[in-house]
DNA sequence: ACACTTTGTGCACACGTGTGCAGAGATCGA
DNA sequence: TCGATCTCTGCACACGTGTGCACAAAGTGT
């Protein structure tokens, strides 16, 4: 009968094979494997042993078009292979997996017109919600958006900038106020700050954070150990680069230690003390931001402030959740964790 | 008229709808949509038209549902953060994108049960195949194995475990050959390997390959040389401390280069030079095996054979598609890479 | 013995799409 | 002008599942 037909297509049965081989209706065979009330035990008994016998796996895809829903949820990256968005991942995985969701995931690689592709096909395969991380998609792409039909949920985004949506996203300011205030606790009196001016909102967060723990500890807030390197210096430089260039002139100002952008301002940092004797943690003391899996390869290992990035992935499934129940969407914004490790220590004078 | 219903799911237009706004029948519109020669022009361009004005957007589910093939691929995987699974998911969704699948991913968290529960997911939903990364089915799944009528592809794992099944794997006696053949071509004469002995496969494949490339080049092969530490001895301790407690007695047997069983076992290597004083690489020269992130980080960064991570997935991808094809499954054996960074130099005699 | 309730089952439709086949209408040839 | 051919469209069914409703058979009460 099942001539021609691909091996790995054979012997798929249906509710209604079911229903024939145990000389009932296919919707008796549906009743009985959902054990409805209207069924008798003697009828759903024997439903059940001709269904196992026969290998019946439900298929989801006729669920799905039935009910209305698919019991899916479709993840956007920018990236399959950075550590930031694979502990999102998780995260989402997690969740979903815990409501009995299936995770798509696809990779824009950075580009507006494929995570759009990418958004549009989730869409047509009806998933119930989409997740997207670090969206790149700007006004031009909002008729497109429009047409989606499905709850969207942006991770590592303000919802400001995509009205309509709803965003989880970490709190930076109080990432940074953890950062200095870690620092105070220490001893220190003389805390710089190394800021990106390309940056432009994540760094006037993190210079706020900074600047309300030196207030709090009534700290002097002298300018000059705040150094924001101007978009226009930075130019095609890697933030690796910037932080060794920009480290010299804060040690001369005489601090003792320094809360850098990200970690990887955080190495240029940790390269130029190497360049000039000073030593970290002993004389100098760092931290940087993000957690990157270099901070733990770093000698010394680097202090720094961790995004909650699997609590992020969560969270998004969470939102999109609460929207599929008909409830009102909201945006969560999550506290930071300072992690950490030999790169701070009490200051040497 | 959808009145109550979810804001979300308002206004997804079908077919059908179409149909009816067009004066025309759902069959019209469906062979309009896909530029069937059997419908006029004038119909054609005003079924698109219309189409377009609705905002249609095609259900995937439906076409799975009739077509009888979801274009989906279900990926296994043990970690979703682990950076090796993550290249091989990066090629599954580069090669699956180009054939018009998607990808839906799940971690196992290297648990046999539930692993076998996202097999059967992906089966229930119809997926067009599976593709495992590291597998830890057991023979005890043997029968719940057998019922999945869905072609699956195993990576990294040696079909032989699993008859019935296909498998992408690289080769590991390659790798070790290849390391060894850039040590000689240095210019080194008393070369060693540091093996373990439990992973019993593995090891004599890459001991194999290791001694192959000796042999090539004429070298002695001085058993003193080839140290594979016993499953016993070995016990409850991590690679690399293995890698440090098994290396001085090679450095006195007079060796100026050792290839180590994997990146962890070089690290230790690489502790243990420091602590005895050995430069590397102007006095021992290291290799590594698997190209881990951390190979990059240390100093010097390692030398090391780097598994083709990426081709893997897509090799998978392809094999699925043959597969998939009616064609006969095969199994596929990349060839490893070598990635010389600062950890090999030729020996200073 | 008859009406009424309870229990169990099947019919028929819905979900959205694709397609074989029949047939209506137009066009063509003689 | 009439039959033959061609062009286009719709009917009806399929894919697999779930469910409202009608209805048959059994049980209950008077």
């Amino acid at each position: 009968m099942s001539q021609g037909r691909p091996h790995h297509l054979e012997g798929r049965s249906s509710i209604k094979d079911i229903a024939q081989a145990a000389g009932v209706s296919h919707s008796t065979v549906s009743r009985a494997l959902h054990d409805s009330a209207l069924i008798s035990h003697a009828t759903r008994e024997r439903v059940k042993a001709m269904a196992a016998e026969m290998g019946y796996i439900p298929n989801a895809v006729a669920r799905s078009l039935q009910a209305q829903r698919s019991g899916t949820v479709g993840l956007v990256l920018t990236s399959l292979t950075d550590p930031f968005f694979a502990d999102v991942m998780a995260g989402v995985d997690e969740s979903a997996g815990k409501a009995g969701l299936s995770m798509f995931v696809a990779a824009s690689h950075n580009e507006p017109e494929r995570e759009m592709e990418i958004i549009e096909t989730f869409h047509r395969r009806r998933v119930d919600g989409i997740i997207v991380a670090a969206s790149r998609l700007t006004s031009r792409y909002h008729d497109r958006l429009a047409r989606i039909r499905v709850p969207i949920v942006l991770v590592n985004q303000h919802a400001e900038d995509s009205p309509g949506f709803h965003a989880v996203a970490f709190d930076e300011k109080a990432g940074a106020h953890l950062a200095v205030r870690h620092l105070v606790t220490l001893g220190h009196r003389r805390i710089g700050y190394l800021g990106l001016g390309n940056r432009q909102r994540s760094n006037a967060l993190r210079l706020e954070g900074y600047q309300d723990a030196l207030a709090e500890a009534a700290l002097s807030l002298d300018p000059a150990w705040a150094r924001v390197i101007a978009e226009t210096e930075i130019g095609t430089q890697d933030d690796t680069d910037v932080g060794e260039r920009a480290m010299p002139a804060l040690l001369e100002g005489g601090v003792t230690a320094v809360f850098c952008y990200n970690d990887r301002v955080a190495v240029g940092a940790l390269l130029a003390c190497r360049g000039l004797g000073a030593e970290v943690p002993r004389q100098v003391s760092l931290v940087g931001f993000d957690d990157l899996e270099l901070a733990r390869w770093l000698s010394p290992p680097l202090t720094t402030v961790q995004q909650p990035r699997l609590a992020m992935g969560s969270a998004a499934v969470g939102v999109m959740l609460d929207l599929l129940e008909g409830q009102e969407g909201r945006d969560v914004l999550l506290s930071p964790v300072l992690v950490r490790r030999a790169s701070t220590a009490p200051p040497s004078a």
